[in-house]
DNA sequence: AACAGTGTTTCATAATATAAAACAGTTGCG
DNA sequence: CGCAACTGTTTTATATTATGAAACACTGTT
């Protein structure tokens, strides 16, 4: 989101300051946010005050800085409880979990990125791990490239004129032209398969979730490591279950099966 | 924190809405808010308005309610990435599940509550789930006792004089006298332990972690089902690896043994 | 000691948030 | 159908509140 320039009422303000802590940067000074954002100090000051009350940030008592608060852990239990996406997927992402044995995931679209939001890992030694808040783009790795795929024309066409393909590995995809055709590809299979196009060694399976209108909800995903998904037989057995599950998820939402 | 009736500026005005979506309640109507928190209609339509542009809050296009948006699960990445309790206690979770293959828990105090700031999950068939964010009051269950148990004098006396000891199973302690008691025994025997004290058929393990001032900064834990938390030599090689896995984590975060 | 950084406080002024009321829809009921 | 009682939303004049510049207090460094 991050809106442009001055003219912010004061609840914009506090919320540009509190986006401004990311993983990027965690630990902020007041000068500092005061020339990032082009607000005053004592307006900075003022605001992380109200902030700091509540718990949303923090500050360090020797360097004085300000950092992120937990009172976030508490609204994930609200998500978790509210949202119907992750309280509906529980059953299947257990049913995936316990079939395959490797680490599920389910994920959205959130400000041009895709984010977990439910997760269970692997029981298995060597296992990827995917925990909920876990952000990437969504043109690298099979559950982002699904939730892309799926994702209207409009939206594509408008992410792939802002977005900057940034080669993350050696196997990122980082020509528009190539990226399209395998979204195209993604389309007329069902599914999406990525081999470390984010983090080497990482292999991911994805399949979209559709509401009663047709649009696609989340993506249901599993995240293998690269031995084990070069194993055909293996591959082919997450995939065909990962469809079924993402089947009666779409079902469960009110999809009705050949909508298109 | 929740602040007392009026005169609150803007920013803290909408921080009380937001805290308003809570588990108990998810969405919200703007006369109901309205009435809730004693701001007018016109203020609390103008203040969702602004929090729904930033995903803090979506709004039902069919009944118009708002509830919780997903832009909390992007401020976990950052908490997970920042939050020194969980990238110096990983490699001490990860130690407690590799060896004792129950669901590892990571909780810490947040407004007067027990919550969950990381876990892995046993890799057993039959295993007690402890998902990040999950709360629990601080007297009920290992995990919230012995938090409650290694806080300040001050803090637990305030905290007992204040809480209202619910009956949330039949084994919870009811008794403020034998709470005392209780968390006296946790103190002296150094790690706490529950038996469906919130959850009929959960038992719970837990040691506290402390930092350089010997301050209690977490509670290292185990979420194990009942009939494997009653074998008596599980039981005891559980409590060894915690309270080894705690006292490392400690000494990483500058604590000397024997400090007190 | 002087300097160059912090975070923080003060205060008059200007901008903004405010509540009451009106408006615009929806639902339920006789 | 039509009234009533709800919603969420918009308007507007007024008063409260947020604002930036400057000063302050404190740090560590040169």
């Amino acid at each position: 989101m991050t809106k442009d320039t001055q003219k912010l009422n004061s609840i914009e303000k506090a919320i540009e300051i509190l986006l401004k802590f990311q993983e990027a940067k965690s630990h902020w000074g007041i000068r500092e946010l005061s020339a990032e954002l082009s607000f005053s100090p004592a307006t900075v000051q003022r605001i992380l005050q109200i902030l700091k009350s509540y718990d949303f940030v923090r500050q360090d008592p020797a360097t004085r800085q300000y950092f992120i608060g937990n009172i976030f852990y508490r609204f994930l239990q609200t998500l978790n409880a509210t949202n119907s996406l992750t309280v509906l997927g529980k059953n299947f992402l257990n049913e995936v979990a316990r079939q395959t044995k490797e680490t599920v995931h389910l994920n959205v679209i959130e400000d041009s990125f895709r984010i977990c939001i439910d997760h269970i890992e692997s029981p298995m030694v060597l296992k990827a791990s995917m925990p909920v808040g876990h952000r990437s783009p969504l043109y690298a790795g099979a559950s982002a490239k699904c939730l892309l795929a799926f994702s209207s024309q409009a939206f594509i066409d408008n992410y792939l004129a802002e977005v900057n393909l940034e080669q993350l590995t050696e196997n990122t995809i980082t020509q528009p032209e190539r990226l399209q055709k395998e979204l195209e590809s993604i389309r007329s299979q069902g599914y999406a398969i990525s081999l470390g196009e984010r983090t080497p060694g990482l292999g991911s399976l994805s399949v979209p979730v559709f509401d009663y209108d047709g649009l696609i909800q989340a993506s249901l995903s599993l995240a293998v490591p690269e031995v084990r998904i070069k194993q055909e037989d293996h591959l082919e057995f997450c995939i065909n279950i990962l469809v079924e599950q993402a089947g009666a998820f779409s079902k469960a939402l009110g999809f009705k099966t050949g909508q298109f």
